[in-house]
RNA sequence: GUGAGUGUAGCUCAGUUGGUUAGAGCGCCAGACUGUGACUCUGGAUGUCGGGGGUUCAAAUCCCCUCACUCACCCCA
């Protein structure tokens, strides 16, 4: 075409009046519930430096960054190349780029304000981009809504995320078991220990990860094929899988536990992860994501900087996860000398809507004029700007029709917007400070004070 | 990144083996009805048929390229 497209740019979107209302009804719910369970809110900028984001969500990661082109002198200056007759890179033509997620501006900022409680609690509900290609609830641009708890390595902070989250997603009426959403648990220390005891080089351990990850999807026979194409030894791959079927089994967590209990060297290694995952399921017993927590020994995550328990949400009909986290105790330390543990969980709030929509689970949500203040052309708008002022000095929300063509046209705009009610200002309504009340669904209309219209709109 | 599909009016879509001036429904505009919308009736406006190139007497239709979007995979929230 050679018009300007009006399209937005791929995988971003215009959210239109009906969309705003969705996504705030459900925004407003998240930061309820995330404020109810103490946690402050933030906010960071849109652009972070490359040096804050490079290297903290592993190669794949690195790729999705959109970055900032340098402008000007410095563009013309890094695009004429190098002194030393180097090839100019990637990094030689930008030092900016747009955020990946909210986890790392969370570390960054942590570690940049130590007057900080110690013990950070913070959400943040903002845009994030990833240079992907869009698909079905995925986008380049969208919304994560996080909270994460900072300067502990207790558990019950751990638990305290799922708990948050669990509420946000039973309050939206996601449901109250294990039906409405699951909360898929596992530990990065486990799956290492699984990944070793096949005998599978650590420097495969991401790749044969993202395989195990698929096993529910497909099946054995097809993981094991995938590990064997990823370069994994066919022996390896098919004690992996063996590893990975005891750990399904019932009573395997506190089998490994008991070896950490049992014995002074780490005679099985995972066995503290295990031991932490119990205790982690026993926490969260006792609150909204208890019966929500399903341990899975195949679930991965492909950031790599979680270190410890890692979570994802999951819903019948879903394709992806609504959300997801892990804790991450050497992310800050990234950024600062201190050591600061923190834990996480992210909700993905287009992923949220996604569901909700498809099941209908919206609430009616109020939106655009309640009134239009229509009128007749003997009255000056002067006027009628007037009663509309004093209509919404009591509360309604008004739009004042500008021009006057016919009552006709009138009332068919009034019900092409939606609004519930038309207020007619004629010359009769003016000498009587009254206007005529039409109720657009039933025709109804009544004539009565300016005073006494919005008991009256109110009242339906 | 891989595979498949779809691009025709504001929206949803027809359009035959290539063949006059490209259609329908909905919506929009005007009127019947200038203090009353919805129902009805009458009339009207739409468009680079995604873009470019090619084949042909003739292309929305066939071929090539390109762009955009959708779905699946990959990965993720």
């Amino acid at each position: 075409m050679s018009q300007i497209s009006t399209k937005p740019p791929s995988g971003m979107r215009d959210f239109l009046a009906p969309d705003v209302a969705r996504r705030r009804h459900v925004i407003g719910v998240i930061a309820r519930v995330y404020e109810s369970f103490g946690f402050v809110p933030l906010e960071t900028p849109t652009i972070e430096n490359l040096s804050t984001l490079l290297g903290k969500y592993g190669p794949e990661g690195d790729q999705l960054l959109y970055r900032l082109l340098h402008r000007r002198e410095r563009l013309a200056r890094a695009l004429e190349g190098k002194p030393d007759g180097g090839k100019t890179t990637e990094l030689d033509l930008s030092d900016e780029g747009l955020r990946y997620d909210l986890t790392v501006p969370l570390a960054r900022v942590v570690a940049n304000y130590g007057e900080l409680p110690a013990f950070y609690k913070r959400y943040q509900i903002q845009p994030v981009w990833r240079a992907d290609r869009p698909a079905k609830g995925r986008f380049r641009e969208f919304f994560q809504c996080d909270v994460d708890i900072c300067g502990t390595k207790s558990l019950v902070a751990d638990a305290e995320v799922c708990g948050a989250v669990a509420t946000v997603l039973r309050e939206l009426g996601f449901g109250n078991d294990a039906n409405g959403f699951q909360i898929h648990v596992n530990h990065r220390e486990l799956l290492r220990a699984m990944v070793s005891e096949a005998g599978i080089d650590l420097a495969m351990e991401g790749q044969a990860l993202i395989a195990l990850d698929k096993l529910d999807k497909i099946g054995a026979d097809g993981v094991k094929t995938e590990l064997v194409e990823k370069g994994i030894a066919a022996e390896a791959a098919a004690k992996l899988l063996d590893v990975l079927a005891a750990a399904r089994a019932p009573g395997f967590l506190a089998a490994r536990a008991a070896d950490a209990a049992s014995s002074v060297d780490v005679a099985k290694p995972g066995a503290k992860a295990a031991a932490e995952l119990i205790e982690l399921l026993a926490i969260v017993a006792g609150g909204p994501a208890g019966p929500h927590l399903v341990f899975d020994p195949t679930l991965a995550r492909g950031l790599s900087y979680y270190t410890g328990p890692i979570f994802e949400i999951t819903c019948a009909g879903l394709a992806g996860s609504m959300g997801g986290g892990g804790r991450y105790d050497g992310l800050i330390g990234m950024f600062t000398k201190r050591q600061i543990p923190a834990v996480g969980f992210s909700l993905g709030l287009e992923r949220v809507l996604l569901v909700m929509e498809e099941r209908g689970m919206f609430p009616p949500l109020g939106l655009g004029p309640q009134v239009l203040l229509c009128r007749f052309p003997e009255i000056g708008a002067a006027q009628a700007v007037a009663v509309a002022t004093q209509l919404r000095a009591a509360g309604l929300r008004v739009e004042l029709f500008a021009d006057t063509p016919s009552l006709g046209k009138q009332l068919q705009y009034a019900a092409t917007i939606g609004a519930p009610f038309a207020a007619i200002l004629g010359s009769n309504e003016l000498a009587a400070q009254s206007l005529t009340l039409k109720k657009l669904t039933t025709g109804e209309q009544k004539t009565l004070p300016i005073a006494d219209v919005a008991a009256f709109v109110r009242a339906g």
